[in-house]
DNA sequence: CTGTTAGCGCATTCAA
DNA sequence: TTGAATGCGCTAACAG
């Protein structure tokens, strides 16, 4: 592989020279310019990025660590501050945690030790002691989607109380008392905001408030599917269900089939956080809330990269659409 | 940030010495091996991972370039290739090309630069001069998934001819004949492979051989969308439909609904390349092969990983299996 | 087993 | 505008 002291060998010019029209820094002649272009083209010249990132102390790099990239709504998150990030010249690392705050510490150690100039992060559940420390170390930091106690960083995420109300507001249009709730983990800050948003808007809107109704699960389908379960062998038959996200909501469904049988299953409406691309297939068709993952990864890069020139970055809450299938 | 040097003037050593304890090479007493241990635990030392690869000469770092991460099938693969990675004491860097040469020709320029290890990669139709010029390097890559002509380098991928056996005898079984198949761009191995095998098979298994059935998506649902209704316009009714991979299903599905309304729409049997998690709630219940996206990244690794250390590896298909839902 | 030292490839400072 | 020299943090070679 040439090195940059091939290239200049080639043209003719010192390493500094190179350096300097490889990296378009300082003054150069348009001579030395031309002749280390075209030295570069011919070896197929391509800088080394870690000694690159040595000398510099920066390496153009951003972390990116997503609770579960199997779960469509990073994925999208991803891949559009992906985009954002390489329009503004900036390469990211990403790294799935898979809901495992294990997981998530080993991340956070290889961004670390890759020296990422900055980290997106969406946090597993109670902060870790090596979140905590990176973070008290004024690491440039973001959060998405989930926020954690004492954590006092810029936040991007979905406007989770507004979502409900859309949600509750819908379900009393239709005469819903009886309504199956499935929430997450209280320590995700997601699971815990949409919970009490519900919880608290429940007898405004004609709901039941009978506890047999609610139940918990991981965000992921299976702890949706138990958790629904759950709530059916306590003898409660709702005419509604509404899963905090959209693994949890597949979840449920699938628990009713298996309970209930796909008749009785297709009588049951069903709402839900995250609007799945199948939703509209569903019997009956599943009413969603949309929300605009694009938006959200967009808006952490720029807050982080803010953060990185040192500007000020203020949180911001994107609001969710209701597509509604009833 | 804590350098080696710091570790070693607080451990009382050298930095020759607090090297050797941290990266656990050669041997070193128990005495110094102790305290540079507390050393780098008390500054809350982490290694510079750029100073280190430009030393050692190697990264640690997989490229994973996807063709779209949003793809469950490439969601799925990708986590599984990072656990795999991860096990080995390496990094997998994932990029999404997002179905674009141009995009994908980017993101090979930031893998030389970064020096990753080698590379995992699915290509995204003919090969690029910057493609063929890494390859002829001698540098270290697999392919997964899809090929290209003229690419020598092992492959592991689905196997498609298989796969397509098992849905031509699932419609044969069936006794439908007129059955509209959405396959790829050819440029593409994936569905060049898998429309060769259903033509070939077509005549064998009973099924008309009207070219009017058959129509070419891009592998995204708007694709599948489109010539979906291009084969209905054509004013042929399938009985059934076989989409060449998930999101082209999809779209087959939403072309059948805004063509035919719901009622005739569920009236077509379905049968998909790839099985979505949600295809057991579509009406009908969509038929599908299922393959093994997480065997495939592993096995990925495992062969990328043996070409970096000089050993061979050989090409595997992974088996699919047909989830009948009829 | 350990200390000293060279050098990986690059950007940048200092003189010229 | 340019060349020479320095050092980023680390590992490995060498000598002890």
């Amino acid at each position: 592989m040439p090195t940059i002291k091939d290239v200049a060998d080639r043209a003719g010019v010192s390493v500094g020279t190179a350096s300097r029209v490889l990296s378009g820094s300082s003054s150069t002649s348009p001579d030395s310019r031309e002749r280390v272009t075209a030295a570069a083209a011919e070896l197929n010249y391509v800088a080394n990025g870690p000694a690159r990132s040595l000398r510099r102390a920066r390496t153009d790099v951003l972390g990116l660590l997503v609770s579960d990239i199997r779960n469509p709504f990073f994925a999208e998150l991803a891949h559009a501050a992906e985009r954002e990030a390489m329009r503004r010249g900036y390469t990211i690392l990403l790294a799935n945690a898979n809901e495992d705050e294990h997981q998530a510490d080993e991340y956070l150690s290889i961004f670390a030790a890759q020296r990422v100039d900055g980290l997106l992060f969406s946090p597993q559940g109670p902060v870790s002691p090596k979140l905590a420390s990176l973070v008290s170390s004024g690491f440039p930091m973001v959060l998405l989607n989930r926020t954690a106690p004492g954590l006092d960083i810029p936040l991007y995420a979905t406007d989770n109380a507004q979502g409900v109300r859309l949600v509750l507001d819908w379900l009393r249009d239709r005469g819903h008392r009886d309504v199956a709730f499935v929430g997450g983990p209280a320590a995700m800050s997601t699971g815990a905001e949409r919970q009490a948003a519900y919880l608290a808007g429940r007898a405004d809107h004609g709901i039941t408030e009978n506890d047999a109704f609610l139940d918990v699960g991981n965000f992921l389908a299976d702890g949706g599917e138990a958790a629904m379960i759950r709530i059916l062998d306590r003898g409660v038959i709702p005419t509604a269900v509404f899963g905090v996200n959209g693994p949890t909501t597949m979840g449920m469904v699938r628990g009713l089939h298996h309970r209930l049988g796909s008749a009785a299953a297709a009588k049951i409406a069903v709402v839900s956080f995250d609007d799945l691309d199948w939703f509209e297939f569903a019997t009956p068709p599943i009413t969603a809330l949309r929300h605009d993952a694009a938006s959200i990864g967009r808006l952490g890069v720029q807050g982080l990269l803010n953060l990185i020139e040192g500007l000020p970055a203020t949180s911001a809450r994107v609001p969710l659409t209701l597509v509604d299938r009833s």
